[in-house]
DNA sequence: CCAACTCTTGACAGCGCTTTCAACATCTGA
DNA sequence: TCAGATGTTGAAAGCGCTGTCAAGAGTTGG
């Protein structure tokens, strides 16, 4: 294993001072052109690269945006690293992901290793972390949040309303003319669910409909989940002509409840999803679904991190759902 | 923004050295319990966290282990980010990942990032890497690579015969009297397209059957090359009965244009997928396919770089594919 | 021609921690 | 009782870098 070099090496080398060698390296003052050049060839000629260990140390900086995620591969958030990654390219700072799980204890010590690290900012996606334990944190630390909102907190977050998509889906399966339509819902624990199942009673109310607390099953925003609710409430009746699903995972697991039964999607069954995860366009039949723009709040939170270092607070950044229409929704028929 | 407490505050608080407090915080030398209490005392009054930089700085290790991946958001190395993450857990390394996607200078730049970080190891996922660049980094850090294999490297790579699970996945349909079998590829610059492709030919040829180039097209492992690759050759013939896709991601593009032209799975055409992602057991139908271990390879990959970092090197780690079976293949039916 | 500047450069302290070394305090056993 | 062994502790140097400070060289202008 051979010893890295250091700025000491370099500055031996090029016959000058560190100090200038490192003047030259973050050009924090003027050099003249031919300690310049020496200092260069000497970089090149060793392959010298500057430990950024130490630099964060004398500098204070770690030039790392710590990320608390749920499940690194979550397809969802997936689409978000991706906007984080790129929102952060050429920053200088890297991006450095920890998986909290959906339990608020595994997020703590996610956010503990990062500040042990000494993360410059820290990025939350989702999760369970208690509004008081952020806000504590955001004292010391810039602190952005995705698809959750904080009380106090509220212009250091990506927010997408969760009851509008939800609104937007039902009000395509409304519009086409259902009117018994199941939900199967995220965990009761989850933000999320709550609010996409609110939207789901509120358009339900808009087109004057009773809510029917029997066609709303819990899932676990993951396929199998949505396998399980839809099998069992197919099991209980039949007189549902559609499926509002609290996420595309959920509605594919739907999907498969639906095939094993031989229930045709859109003919017998219209089925919309929520997230517009990749895979949805491939779906059989495509899936309608509401869009999530998981890169673009990536991105967002990148670029929002990036501005709260340099010490700029924005406007709170909302971003919106839309409806993707794809192929498993249809016009209820009268049979 | 709050100052963080350093190890000198605690020592303090305290009334001790600091290097009593590092003895205690390390374990590296017996301490009498007075001044021990006196000293857990004052860590928890504080709220001391030691600042990792300055450890690693101290001691040489970052305690980064530096994961080259292509993309953040793969599915397939999704699941190996979480066997990488739970190998490591408890080890007091974590894992950083940088994107190179399949471009072997930004594969490069993403080396340089966790280098200049002085990452203690590296683990490499895919990708195109030169062979010269790996076996030059493995001189001066213990490296792993994932899915691909490095010539005199092949003690440090976890490897899965992608010929092997071609074959696995050929034979199922040849064994259902499939004769005519398309294959969607890989982009042809990729190592695990090229063996995939090989082991297609050979069940061909271990079945005796001629190989007929014209039925391999190239997609690029995502769905819209599969979509894409399976349209022209639809458009172009229809005498084959099966597609044996390079990846799942191009079986669910297949499955699409399948579905676009009426065609049933399995009942018109089967289809074999290879990677078995999470996703695969919930299309419809359920596909079959050639299921790689992802988690089981990270963990195995991260088993592999804590062993290196104690010096230790272990015999080659191999595991095996296996065919999924599952619900897009029949017997062929002569109609 | 010299005071007053302006540039460029190196010495040095310090970021927060580890680790070696030596000092001091205790404890053994002959 | 004392030499020697054993145990516990602190001082200080150093990890690789940055940033302040001051010195020395070179300029300018009255």
């Amino acid at each position: 294993m051979s010893q890295a070099r250091t700025l000491n090496d370099v500055a031996k080398i090029a016959n000058v001072s560190p100090s200038t060698v490192s003047r030259i390296l973050n050009g924090t003052a003027v050099v003249s052109s031919d300690k310049r050049k020496s200092v260069e060839d000497a970089i090149a000629s060793l392959g010298y690269r500057p430990n950024v260990m130490a630099q964060a140390l004398a500098k204070g900086r770690s030039m790392i945006i710590g990320v608390v995620t749920q499940a690194i591969s979550s397809p969802f958030y997936g689409e978000t690293f991706v906007g984080i990654e790129q929102g952060l390219a050429n920053s200088g700072y890297h991006p450095m992901f920890i998986s909290g799980h959906w339990r608020a204890d595994e997020e703590r010590e996610a956010v503990d290793i990062l500040t042990a690290r000494r993360s410059d900012a820290i990025i939350i996606l989702g999760g369970n972390l208690e509004d008081e334990y952020i806000l504590k944190m955001a004292k010391s630390l810039p602190i952005v949040t995705v698809g959750r909102s904080v009380e106090g907190l509220e212009r250091q977050s990506i927010y997408i309303s969760q009851e509008d998509g939800a609104m937007l889906g039902m009000r395509h399966l409304l519009e086409l003319g259902h009117r018994k339509i199941a939900h199967l819902a995220g965990p009761s624990t989850h933000r999320d669910s709550i609010e996409r199942l609110t939207g789901y009673k509120a358009a339900l109310a808009e087109f004057g409909i009773a809510y029917d607390p029997d066609l709303v099953l819990e899932g676990n925003f993951q396929e199998r989940g949505g396998l399980l609710a839809a099998e069992l409430l197919l099991s209980r009746r039949a007189d549902f002509t559609a499926i509002f699903a609290a996420n595309d995972q959920t509605a594919m697991g739907a999907r498969l409840a639906l095939f094993r039964r031989g229930i045709r999607v859109p003919e017998d069954m219209s089925l919309v999803g929520f997230d517009d995860l990749f895979a949805a366009g491939y779906t059989t039949p495509p899936l309608t679904t509401v869009r999530q723009p998981g890169e673009d709040m990536g991105a967002a939170a990148a670029a929002m991190v990036l501005n709260l270092l340099e010490g700029h607070l924005q406007k709170p950044t909302t971003l919106t759902p839309s409806l993707i229409l794809r192929e498993s929704t249809s016009r209820l028929r009268f049979s």
